[in-house]
DNA sequence: CCCAACCGTACCGAAGCGGTCCTATTTGCG
DNA sequence: CGCAAATAGGACCGCTTCGGTACGGTTGGG
């Protein structure tokens, strides 16, 4: 399904939520009631985005979260790295390989590289600022056009 | 990390391997042995990739599998989806949503929509053709080398 | 000094995934 | 005609990973 994990998707409604008053501190209390995602959770999310700096935490009474840069210079690359790690589809890249082993396939890695790029391309061309507006009409500017693709099959 | 299955991935190895002799009739041990890849998994994705028509069957003695298609018209989103159902980033789109009740973040979806469009433009850019090539002269000039995580979050 | 909030870590349960096995069915060949 | 080879289609199972929780520590304001 290549689906996001879920945690990545709840940092990104998160950073919306965050984006929208960006000078409001907010805890993680809070942004979870307003969110409707249990705290423990929201909080340990909160945590991994400020520590990829992504969010400023202020600690002690009073405390709570702000967002580290403007929204417009945080990527849906950036939030979903900090999240899930990083942006790969295939461990073919990492230090050993199953598969790669066999050389006679391992030219495929160099297309897959590709595939990845455009992949990251398209989720670092996306703003939180875009994500938080309430939509408007920036649909048609993605440098890889985003055509209605009816195949992916199934 | 968004990394694909292995499942997906296996499955691009196996037809990547087929679309080099089209017309040879493959059997699942014969490459099961040529990928190096555990004979009953191969077996199944086998089975899967016939069953959404990518590879045509033959049963019986002296049977296997064959290209359903020209190795030009199948993509990497026909050979995923196949194996992994529908490519999605998010489950928001599905039936319910845990997140999608709270109307105030929801224009999100729009945009999660483009992202998710953007990547299955990227994985159905590529054919299978494509992935079988061996090229020769890509040694030298790989886009980006296999950097942790600074890739994206940069 | 106490409380509110973040910080870090460790832990647990469930679900999905990778992998195996077994049986039925088909088909070529001796 | 019967055997062997090969796919079809299940059921099954261990394991990893992920989502979620809990607890103790630390910081800072009132």
């Amino acid at each position: 399904m290549i689906k996001l994990s879920r945690m990545a998707d709840y940092a990104v409604v998160l950073m919306t939520q965050l984006a929208r008053e960006p000078d409001a501190l907010r805890t993680a209390a809070e942004l979870s009631q307003s969110c409707g995602l249990p705290q423990p959770t929201v909080s340990k999310i909160l945590k991994q985005l400020a520590h990829a700096e992504l969010l400023v935490s202020y600690r002690g009474n009073k405390g709570g979260y702000l967002l580290a840069q403007a929204a417009e210079g945080i990527t849906m690359a950036d939030v979903i790295g900090a999240v899930d790690g990083p942006i790969a589809l295939t461990d073919c890249i990492g230090p050993d390989g199953l598969v790669c082993e066999i050389e006679a396939l391992c030219p495929t890695r160099t297309n897959w590289q590709t595939i990845n790029d455009a992949m990251i391309q398209a989720l670092s061309s996306v703003s939180l600022a875009e994500m938080a507006v309430p939509r408007m009409d920036f649909i048609n500017h993605l440098p890889r056009r985003a055509e209605p693709v009816s195949a992916v099959a199934e």
